[in-house]
RNA sequence: CGCGGGGUGGAGCAGCCUGGUAGCUCGUUGGGCUCAUAACCCAAAGGUCGUCAGUUCAAAUCUGGCCCCCGCAA
């Protein structure tokens, strides 16, 4: 069959690569190379770098659905456009162009977690599991209807990037699977049940600033789903700058006020409202990535002294 | 030329402004002590202070170039 495929980022990369293997990819759309990184460097998106490894012809238009794109989508006479993280929401003018319909992979567990950052709010939200589900492209955003869903359960350790890889794995497979099953009618549409749909909204840089006057359990939901990005920091009244970057809640530890860094000797730890949250890994601003221990021996060092208190900026709820 | 921080024994840091003895907390090794510990005591080993050049009687420290790492922003 005859695709065209449309994404950006790292997570489409595993089902385009799939995709070329077994199919034949005639084009790719990607979003236009932008300024991304350290030094403002022009880069390619990670779909355009494995599209140009395969020769496959690469377009990055501004808007797709102009009538020019639309006349140049309907002369590569695909059977199906699959999208997976473009970029650009398609208007109905190219959804229908190819002859088979437009497929979208959704990184979550249809109709749950709608919108942008489905996987950062599954975890963000305590949820026990999570998933990918392949679906026709409707107008509306994420509302078309499903055809496949694989489910998977979000384990203590997973984080916003593990669940990223696997679900990229899933739905690399899973497209497949939708794309054959629709051509011998094995695959049915089902519609997605309104009443059960929520929204995952885009994750802001205002939402890395951890939030310990909860429980240690949202504190710890917080450090795995946003990581890696934004992250989650805190701020000692010092003017220390912290990233957390991994942990898990205690329940051995009671405290009597919240929003401390206090070293105990099973370690470091954050106090929250509820519980306190051991840190296994940290990072200050401007410097990599270390352990809480090798954290604390650089404070002994500079002569810094536990407890530190923490700063909590109050445009949080 | 987007803004900024940093490269010091194996790890994380201090020292740099105000040039002149290599420091702190760990780890390692050896010994002691112990019911016990990443947080007991004693001792030892281990560093061309990223790199190149310059200034100087003297450079980790001041000046300039280069390499590498990271935070912000995107």
């Amino acid at each position: 069959m005859r695709i065209v495929f449309m994404g950006t980022p790292d997570f489409s990369v595993s089902a385009l690569k799939n995709l070329i293997q077994n199919e034949t990819v005639v084009a790719v759309y990607t979003q236009p190379d932008k300024p991304v990184g350290r030094g403002l460097q022009v880069q390619p998106s990670p779909v355009k770098k494995v599209a140009l490894e395969h020769s496959i012809p690469v377009f990055t238009p501004e808007k797709i659905s102009t009538d020019e794109e639309v006349e140049r989508l309907k002369s590569f006479q695909a059977d199906f456009f699959v999208v997976v993280a473009y970029g650009q929401i398609l208007k109905p003018a190219v959804i229908a162009v190819p002859n088979l319909g437009c497929i979208n992979i959704h990184s979550s567990l249809l109709p749950r977690w709608r919108g942008a950052a489905p996987i950062h709010w599954a975890l963000l939200s305590g949820d026990a599991e999570t998933g990918v589900t392949t679906m026709m492209i409707a107008p509306k955003l994420d509302a078309g209807d499903m055809l496949l869903q694989e489910k998977i359960k979000i384990q203590a350790e997973d984080t916003s990037s593990t669940l990223l890889i696997k679900l990229a794995d899933l739905g690399g497979n899973l497209i497949l699977t939708t794309l054959r099953g629709i051509v011998s009618g094995t695959v049915k549409r089902v519609q997605q049940d309104e009443s059960k749909v929520t929204y995952a909204k885009k994750l802001t840089k205002e939402m890395e600033e951890l939030d310990w006057s909860g429980s240690a359990t949202s504190v710890d939901l917080q450090v795995r789903a946003l990581n890696p990005w934004p992250g989650t920091r805190i701020e000692s009244t010092i003017g220390m700058k912290i990233k957390i970057k991994s942990g898990k809640p205690s329940l051995e530890l009671r405290t009597a006020k919240a929003g401390q860094l206090i070293s105990h000797p099973n370690g470091l730890f954050l106090t929250c409202a509820q519980g306190c949250y051991w840190i296994s890994e940290l990072q200050e601003e401007g410097k990599k990535p270390v352990s809480s221990a090798d954290f604390l021996n650089g404070l002994k060092g500079r002569g810094v002294t536990l407890p530190l208190d923490l700063v909590l900026k109050a445009s949080k709820t």
